[in-house]
DNA sequence: CCATCAATTGAAATTGGTTTTCAATTTAAC
DNA sequence: GTTAAATTGAAAACCAATTTCAATTGATGG
């Protein structure tokens, strides 16, 4: 994980800003936490170890990550934004129970190689996907 | 689209509620209109021709037409809720502009297929997905 | 046709997630 | 250290969406 504070670190320093207490203490419950924390998720976590953080700085920090690279932001419709830290993996997406809340990672070359054939067949070139699927997990199938 | 109209009517009176002025006038306009309408653009064209239409009853109405199975719910990641008409048509997913907000719609069969199959290799059972590829289209890569 | 009562409406207030403001504090550079 | 610029936290502002509430409208049964 020093990479990704690494990383960070580095793009505060191009982008002339500071490094400080709360972006690292932010950064580490962040690379530790599970992925897919919302915002508030990851607020609490942080407020029963760092009483004095605020919740604007943990949006503000947030919202660097997924600028300087290390999160990318998800959005499930339900009001909540997340933040998934990018791993070093293939782009993955994502099934989500709608019973349990379980949210299942998985990636599969074969679709993305047909968005690519789609997007080419209109002209378009493609920056970022997202394929979610929705509906009942194994186990909320079985209970 | 008389079906639709239709369709909406019995929707309502299933459920004990009343078919009234505003909503024919919100359902007409919707029909009307071009599909990925926002809320807000929905209610900006209702208020030209009918001033008295509030912006309530225009999100009231709407949440009506899914729950009753005329209009989809999209959300493109700006903060606003989109509906889309329910078309009698194959599912289809979305390429979207990042430089001109255009919104192109595409179906392929071999996506959904190979959904299916990722979704039974985690012992899941679809509901709903969404496909969403972001970009840009031919129109603004070659300005 | 009309009385009745529940559903609907519009305006305004409220909510909930997120962003901005601002004075005080901290950081990086000199 | 001094200094200038960035950052912080608390509170206020924001904005889409929802809810409240009194007045109105639509459907139903007499």
């Amino acid at each position: 994980m020093g990479e990704k504070k690494q990383q960070f670190r580095e793009f505060l320093s191009r982008q002339g800003l500071k490094s400080t207490r709360q972006r690292e203490i932010i950064l580490d419950e962040f690379l530790r936490g599970d992925s897919h924390l919302s915002t508030e998720d990851l607020y609490l976590k942080l407020r029963k170890k760092n009483p004095g953080i605020g919740y604007a700085t943990v949006y503000r920090t947030l919202k660097l990550f997924s600028e300087c690279g290390i999160a990318e932001v998800r959005n499930f419709g339900d009001g909540q934004t997340r933040y998934e830290s990018t791993t070093c993996e293939e782009h993955h997406d994502h099934l989500i129970c709608k019973a349990c809340g379980a949210i299942i990672e998985f990636e599969d070359p074969r679709i993305e190689e047909l968005q690519e054939q789609v997007a080419k067949d209109h002209g378009f070139a493609i920056v970022s996907h997202r394929l979610e699927i929705f509906g009942h997990c194994a186990k909320c199938l079985y209970k």
